[in-house]
DNA sequence: AACTTGACTTGGACTAAGTCCAATGTAGGA
DNA sequence: TCCTACATTGGACTTAGTCCAAGTCAAGTT
């Protein structure tokens, strides 16, 4: 965990008491929390914390690349600390869960020039959903 | 557009006025429009729609599958009324603009069953995002 | 054509998520 | 230790969307 802030360290990031329970409570569970989960877990450690804060941080965060944003469904956005190995999302159309998934083959390649509009294509996100097991029994 | 309506109406639809402007409205142009422009347009035509009838309107369009919610990284949701061709979407990320673009390839046989965690997969939504000619051009 | 009725619409209050800002605090360099 | 530019705070504000009780009206029935 002391990696992540690390390398924030290098990026010549002011370290604050702030920012470093943030980043811990991101580095520390690899779910996909809302902002509002962040701050209550980041309060938990550090009590004074600012809602604003957290919502700075985590743009920051963002911006860096050291975290990436998830909209599903539902209104908030959520934060997933796992942006260094490229990976998409599976997402419970009932209860927003959200995993991670590993597709085969290169998303990227089957979109072809002719389908890009002149766009600089940089990126790609594909987002499955379902019904995951304990939805799925309820149904 | 009557063809909207029709398949509406032969679904049980009370047709009233609201509908009929909202349902235009998306069947009018292929662009994506927040709630808040359907509205306006929709206004429009019925000044006295209230914004409540165009929420309850298009998530009923929604459900129906007649129309498709997109997520874009800003905050409100747009509405795709394109919904019975399938398509995925490429979205600037900078000014938001969005166009519908059919990759090739059957993303949704690129994810194994190792990589389902149980999940019933009922489908997936590609975002592939990069930049705008003119977007580009400013940079 | 008038009646009936349950589905539809309305506007305004309410909530959730996020942004902004002026005042205050502090990390880290000199 | 001091300085100061960067960071934090809390509270007001904005945006997007939801909810609801009261009123309205589409369409089937007679």
């Amino acid at each position: 965990m002391s990696d992540l802030l690390e390398r924030l360290r290098g990026r010549g990031w002011r370290m604050t008491a702030q920012r470093r329970v943030v980043a811990e409570v991101l580095d520390g569970e690899h779910v996909h929390l809302t902002a509002d989960e962040v701050h209550a877990r980041a309060a938990a450690k550090l009590p004074e914390i600012s809602r604003a804060t957290v919502y700075n941080t985590l743009g920051e965060l963002v911006s860096l690349g050291e975290v990436v944003e998830v909209s599903t469904d539902k209104r908030a956005k959520r934060y997933d600390p796992n942006a260094h190995r490229p990976h998409h999302h599976l997402i419970c159309a009932r209860c927003g869960s959200i995993r991670d998934v590993h597709p085969t083959g290169n998303p990227l390649a089957d979109l072809p020039a002719s389908e890009r509009f002149g766009f600089t294509v940089s990126g790609v996100e594909m987002t499955y959903r379902g019904l995951c097991p304990d939805c799925a029994a309820l149904v």
